[in-house]
DNA sequence: GACTTTATATATCGAACTGATACTATGCAT
DNA sequence: ATGCATAGTATCAGTTCGATATATAAAGTC
């Protein structure tokens, strides 16, 4: 389950351009499995090489050509062996925690800095879910709810760990501040 | 605060090879920030190159030197600089929501495979999180502790979410089962 | 006694991904 | 008039992932 699979899975509703699966990842996608450029072009590319995908290019005056991805028979094919895996993984990668791992070495004003911030961030991201979530046009299928609900529990989760857990880095003497 | 930075922070704590580093990596950093041999050799090899870490040598018989590296002043410089980003990240890339995204194109049966995966894959690293915090010989810092409480936050609330939801995906209603 | 797994220890390599950047054009707001 | 948003393409260096290779000893299993 690679980018080259999602965007697969995003093109059985119906033909995209890059750009539009770019916003495809950051709307529904940008909580859980984010893409840039850098990542959808070449997969892209790599998909219509295979077969997977067919491609129209559409001229249009001034700008570069607007090309237009559709998922091909052998494509459709393709996506039903990768959703077959029975045990997809889910990962996290935290600079967060990593910070946090090292709050000895930083001053109390530094670690309630990013604590603040990471429950802003949760925050921000809450409102997204449900911004995405109810201003809109389409009904989204029961998946699609499946991972804004998930999303929405594991934001909250951290928002109240964060704050019930803050306290510990108020006092200094759980702090030895850059004493090596 | 890339792996790099990581590895300078454990070796705060002492001297290290690359093997034993691996090993911090997947017990106390596991839940939360990965990595491999071809992260960390590499890593500790361009922070040797830039000074920031020392390595010496020790002929082992018969097994290839042990390479032991340690912090230098300069390395810790540049760790409290990085320390110091108000606002690191917390990233989750999830093959197991880009799979849900698209249950509709899968079976029920398949649906429900993924989801008990998920409930046994949460509840494993929920005990390892135990193990780790109970049967060990030190004191972990307050910010160790923090993040083990916060990866058990996040993983109860991930069980917890699953288990609630997973009845969305039990009737055919709402399945489309690889209808075009 | 033979065999397999686990632990110690190094390291590389291709494929994938990230984040930033570049280019061009229209339209809207300050 | 100058900047920002939108629409649209694409590349590129640096990082990271996951698998693999090599070598030995200890410990457990059949």
């Amino acid at each position: 389950m690679d980018v080259k699979t999602v965007c697969l899975g995003m093109l059985t509703d119906g033909e995209a351009s890059g750009y539009d699966l770019k916003k495809a990842f950051e709307s529904s996608f940008g909580h859980c499995f984010a893409a840039g450029y850098g990542s959808i072009y070449p997969a892209l590319a790599s998909l219509a090489e295979c077969g997977c995908v067919s491609c129209e290019e559409i001229p249009q005056d001034g700008k570069p050509d607007r090309k237009v991805y559709r998922i091909t028979e052998k494509g459709w094919e393709q996506l039903l062996v990768e959703l077959d895996d029975p045990a997809p993984s889910h990962k996290v990668r935290s600079e967060f925690l990593a910070t946090m791992a090292f709050a000895h070495l930083m001053t109390p004003a530094q670690v309630q800095t990013v604590l603040d911030s990471r429950i802003r961030d949760a925050e921000e991201n809450l409102q997204y879910i449900d911004e995405f979530e109810n201003c809109c046009d389409r009904d989204w299928p029961a998946g699609v709810r499946f991972t804004l609900g998930f999303g929405r529990a594991m934001l909250h989760a951290m928002k109240t760990y964060v704050e019930e857990n803050r306290d510990m880095f108020e006092s200094d003497e759980t702090q030895k501040t850059v004493a090596r």
